[in-house]
DNA sequence: TTCTAGTTTAGAATTATTATAAACTAGAAA
DNA sequence: TTTCTAGTTTATAATAATTCTAAACTAGAA
């Protein structure tokens, strides 16, 4: 129960009531010693599985967007029509399947940049992702 | 008349039997100085626009389809839930500006890797993109 | 000129996501 | 502790992008 009130400060650090649904779907997210690559669907399916309690789809997609808007995941880029998201949002690089269409992280020491555009006025960077895309 | 000669040849070296959709869709595509980014949408208002010869949406979804497999586009990573193209098919980087979600290519110049990893068993680097989200 | 496999098309179906508005609840204030 | 309310959750409807379907059309070989 430790856990929980940690989980807890931590989103009211950032403005979000720590609700019972909030609270377990960031234990599902960020409770584990991997990062984590997910969908809507494949979380909705892991949160939703007979037995426990149930969270409504529509409180999934809320509290993506609003751990997106905190810093806690990161949407990834993809060529699909559907969203991926990613529990390490430090800036890491991927290799980009395109036979397989999936992704895999490259550890971030193995991309090294010596040089960097400087962004349009009145803009800044947020992030910089490299996606390498392979095929047989 | 003979630039639709040329285009109709490119197409059969393809295996894309040249109709005047698809001829009219490369030229909208390929015709051009600068490289090109579009989306379904904004294809499909500059072939269909009032007074010209009018081609069905399914067409423009079906072609551009056929165009990426034969390697005369590429499809953008984003992390918008619809599909961007690029006609420049060559590793080139861009800026991904989160407010308007607009992209704009860099300059190949203006990025340098220093290192890159070895990739998977079994697999080549087709090509490699760096994206640099900003915002305000 | 004929024939047919490949292509186009309108519209229906599907999939992912966002919007809506009523019911519920965390937690501040009484 | 109880009350109150802004923030949250929820089922469902609406929207948006894409894919499917099957009938009509056509490029080009015979």
């Amino acid at each position: 129960m430790n856990q929980k009130k940690e989980i807890a400060n931590k989103l009211r650090t950032s403005g979000l009531r720590p609700t019972k649904q909030r609270i377990l779907i960031a234990k599902n997210l960020f409770d584990r010693n991997k990062t984590f690559h997910f969908t809507i669907e494949t979380l909705n399916k892991k949160i939703n599985r007979k037995g426990k309690e149930q969270i409504s789809l529509a409180t999934i997609y809320n509290t993506v967007e609003a751990f997106i808007n905190a810093g806690y995941l990161k949407e990834i880029l993809t060529s699909k029509n559907k969203s991926y998201y990613d529990t390490n949002i430090r800036s890491h690089h991927h290799f980009y399947d395109e036979g397989s269409k999936e992704l895999t992280d490259i550890n971030y020491n193995q991309v090294k940049l010596s040089k960097v555009p400087i962004p349009p006025k009145g803009k800044k960077i947020k992030n910089l992702e490299v996606v390498i895309r392979i095929q047989k």
